[in-house]
DNA sequence: TTTATTAATTAGGTTAATCTAATTATATAT
DNA sequence: ATATATAATTAGATTAACCTAATTAATAAA
């Protein structure tokens, strides 16, 4: 058998791989601890399923640096995590469920074999982009979509969102926002809209109210939720 | 715990209670050879299974009667008979698949665990009484609608029939019927009938005579006329 | 740097569901 | 009725995924 023939993952194994996916995502070491804690089981059993993605060559492990997911290992994570959000978009869009319901059942489905699944379901939900949760659904190459795509001047008075990239790069904006301690990852909170001049009151990590122009916030574009 | 508190099912007890309610349902004796028949497992493994499901009281089980599916037995097969079939349904009608390839996805979604998931997919189905290939889809409380149960071997010569359901799902059988282009509403008409191997010729759609034989015909189902 | 704490790992078990091989029971055929 | 064939059952292993308890290694604190 050739080294990247794709084997039939076990439920339990693709579970490790997403768990190892996630934690790393969190910039967190991969630790038989912090895999254990995710899965709710125990830092001994850890030890044995990382020895055998590690024959599967699904991962590689180094005691003080944790795991990684080789590239293949990747693939699989992100497949996964394909199929459970769009399953989540299906039970919620679809089947009427609410938003926080979805998740234990996507658990369930994301584990569905079969070749042509993920496509179809896709095309079927019309290949949405992110979840109900507000989470990028990766594509079948595994590509993430462009998170940051909601304007902030688009955002409602109340809602947050995350700064995910800026449209306007040249100096004097990247100062002012420098000035304003805003920058990738931010959390902005719309506070207020003044509808003379659509300018803002936000508060930028939870920080004091400042006030915004619409060019401002034209420019910011953010990751919702 | 009580007697009668609905128990969480493994994937497996699942699987052979399944598979016990359709070796009765063939009027066969349900034997642990029948059963590792079906499920292409051991015999020896089946005693096991046998005796933890009488356990649960979800079986009772004499050598020479056979395996009975007691009342709960009997719901649990009939709700999972219910998921299979909806789901078989909905990838179908909604994803586009032909009904010669849902069968081995909707052995695993059946098996989705949710109070609520079997109604809502109902719900969203439009509440289909028959699957793609015509059997019936059990109600919540275990009805089964009345459906096509005339056989095309029973069918006389000169007479007609609609094709209702199949009784066998197997993807070699639904590839044959495909080749016949025979599907769900088919009109058959019996030309001829051949005593000594009682096979039959037939026209379907008023196509040409085409000889077919008798396992093709006892497995077909008519809606007369 | 030695101690205390925490994490990683090993050793040995458990459970569910399977298996093979051997045995016992039943059914069939002469 | 006895031999033969087939089916049911028991006994004992195996595998995957988990566990607890003991040990070793690494990190942090005194």
């Amino acid at each position: 058998m050739y080294a990247d023939t794709i084997m039939k993952k076990t439920y339990s194994e693709e579970n490790y791989l997403k768990a190892i996916y996630h934690i790393d995502q969190n910039g967190l070491k991969v630790s038989p601890k912090a895999i254990a804690a995710a899965l709710d089981n125990n830092p001994a059993s850890v030890i044995d399923m990382i020895k055998k993605l590690q024959e599967k060559l699904l991962i590689s492990y180094d005691k003080v640096k944790g795991a990684k997911l080789t590239a293949s290992g990747q693939a699989s994570a992100l497949d996964i995590i394909r199929k459970h959000r769009l399953w989540e978009v299906f039970l919620v869009e679809k089947l009427g469920y609410d938003w926080d319901e979805v998740h234990d059942i996507a658990e369930q489905l994301e584990h569905i074999q079969d070749d042509r699944l993920a496509a179809k379901l896709d095309a079927f939900l019309g290949n949405p982009s992110f979840d109900p949760h507000g989470d990028p659904i990766p594509a079948e190459n595994g590509k993430m979509p462009v998170y940051a795509n909601i304007r902030l001047s688009d955002l409602e008075v109340g809602n947050k969102g995350k700064v995910g990239s800026v449209r306007d790069t040249s100096t004097p904006f990247l100062k002012y926002l420098k000035q304003l301690q805003l920058g990738l990852g931010s959390s902005i909170e719309v506070l207020d809209k003044l509808e003379f001049d659509q300018s803002m009151i936000i508060s930028i990590n939870s920080g004091p109210a400042q006030t915004v122009s619409s060019k401002m916030t034209s420019n910011i574009l953010l990751i919702p939720g």
